[in-house]
DNA sequence: TGGGGACATTCGAATATTCGAATATCCTCG
DNA sequence: CGAGGATATTCGAATATTCGAATGTCCCCA
């Protein structure tokens, strides 16, 4: 049988620290911290290409760090709600230090008032 | 010239999560949470063998997770000080969740007290 | 209905990570 | 010194991740 260490039940975190560990999803975790962004806002602040920003958005995605709302062609990412407690409380440090750079906060706002459903390109 | 995410210096967290995003790993950082265990307390503790443990643990010292103190045939590992505040409050977090649990509390006195430099084996 | 824009997925090549086995290193002790 | 234990590193094979280009899919609007 398996010691208290061993049993225990690392996957949720591992799976938050594995999407996380990567410059470029961190930096749309940035992003996103101060609010909802559709793909086109996000490859347009990070200088990504269409597919790399897609396919990061998906990792993303596929661990629940992310959700999607479709508005016409446009789709919107956002945080996800962390259902682990121990994943929610990780984000949420990750995100106050990301909500505190001021910089960040006013790149979002640019790209919401430039790009989007309305003007994107 | 690149805009204020793309600037974002995310190289400290990144490299903190990478060395985080694997199960073993965390197991290894919920062992250390509760203070310094040598390499074949690990091993025992979470049934893995001696190349695996060595090999996880240089990816952990490598990131600056943790840090070591030889005491004659033996290495004890133990959490480093992060000098990135953004990377001392991540695992302030996790730590605080895995101090939090008594089993492993337990797990660890019962190694320190059943194995190491006295009684290794 | 069909063209075009926004986004997702697939593809193949390049690179990185992982593992157990084997080997090397360092230290203690007789 | 020399054996042996504790730990570290190397090795090669297997697997996973990454990227840009190409292709698919979905949706709006003329």
């Amino acid at each position: 049988m398996p010691t208290p260490a061993a049993a225990l039940d690392v996957r949720p975190v591992s799976r938050l620290f594995k999407a996380l560990g990567d410059e470029t999803r961190l930096r749309i975790v940035a992003l996103l911290a101060h609010g909802e962004l559709c793909v086109c806002h996000l490859e347009m602040a990070l200088d990504l290409n269409q597919s790399t920003t897609s396919r990061q958005l998906a990792v993303l995605r596929n661990a629940g760090v992310v959700e999607t709302r479709r508005e016409g062609a446009w789709v919107y990412y956002r945080l996800a709600d962390q259902p682990d407690a121990e994943c929610a409380e990780q984000l949420r440090a990750l995100c106050a230090d990301f909500l505190a750079r001021p910089a960040i906060a006013r790149e979002v706002k640019q790209l919401r008032a430039t790009k989007g459903p309305q003007s994107c390109q």
